[in-house]
DNA sequence: TATTGTTATACTCTATAACTATA
DNA sequence: TATAGTTATAGAGTATAACAATA
């Protein structure tokens, strides 16, 4: 599922942690990313370089909260790259479902669901 | 899901893939190095390394097919690692579950494996 | 000429340790 | 003293290319 997902979000240039990134910033504004790195269980080590390639391309930018603290945001750009994202993503879960028993094909991500909210 | 699986099996001395390795092994005896990797996307490179690994820890072992192909088998001993490692697969699976809702425990699994075989 | 397996090696990802600056 | 962020670097995992031996 996720092999294919990558695929697809390959194209608008940026990987599956990227986009976990990206939409855990716009999900929670002025995030930091130390808690970024806490829920996507990233090395704080890793996730300055990770940052940077993202506000180098322009998607994010970061504002002073104190002197060793800085919020991150969806900059314009980033936002527009968010909807095709979004476009991405649901036609991945197109995609996985088409071949899913057709009884009830959302319920196999409300059950998805329910166990990561789970174990989380 | 797959982070709960690895850290079960780390007792056992293997990783993921090398699980992945000795299932296929058990359930098509004599097969090849270069079938294993290209159902499990792994490069010809890669495998001679892996499979040297298995061997060295006298999981599997080599029988000449022609003078260029070998075909692989698991050693008794890796008859016994196997039944270790489906408690393991076992118990992930029963993790997983728990916390789905509770209609159809078993219907995850039947979604899942019908979504993976109709992609492969 | 194509295939199996191997070696060497580069690239990416992730992990650890040490450092600066600030709370 | 603890925390946020950075840098340097070592270790996996995975990629390509070139090679020998065989079909």
């Amino acid at each position: 599922m996720l092999a294919d997902l990558g695929q697809r979000i390959e194209p608008l240039g940026l990987t599956l942690t990227e986009m976990s990134v990206l939409q855990l910033v716009a999900a929670n504004p002025q995030i930091r990313q130390s808690e970024i790195g806490q829920v996507l269980a990233i090395k704080r080590a890793n996730m300055a370089p990770l940052i940077a390639a993202l506000e180098a391309r322009g998607w994010i930018h970061r504002e002073a909260i104190d002197g060793r603290s800085q919020g991150l945001r969806l900059t314009p750009s980033g936002e527009t790259l968010l909807v095709d994202l979004k476009v991405c993503i649901t036609e991945n879960e197109r995609w996985i479902l088409r071949d899913a028993p057709k009884q009830d094909p959302s319920q196999l991500i409300k059950t998805l669901k329910a166990i990561w909210t789970a174990k989380a």
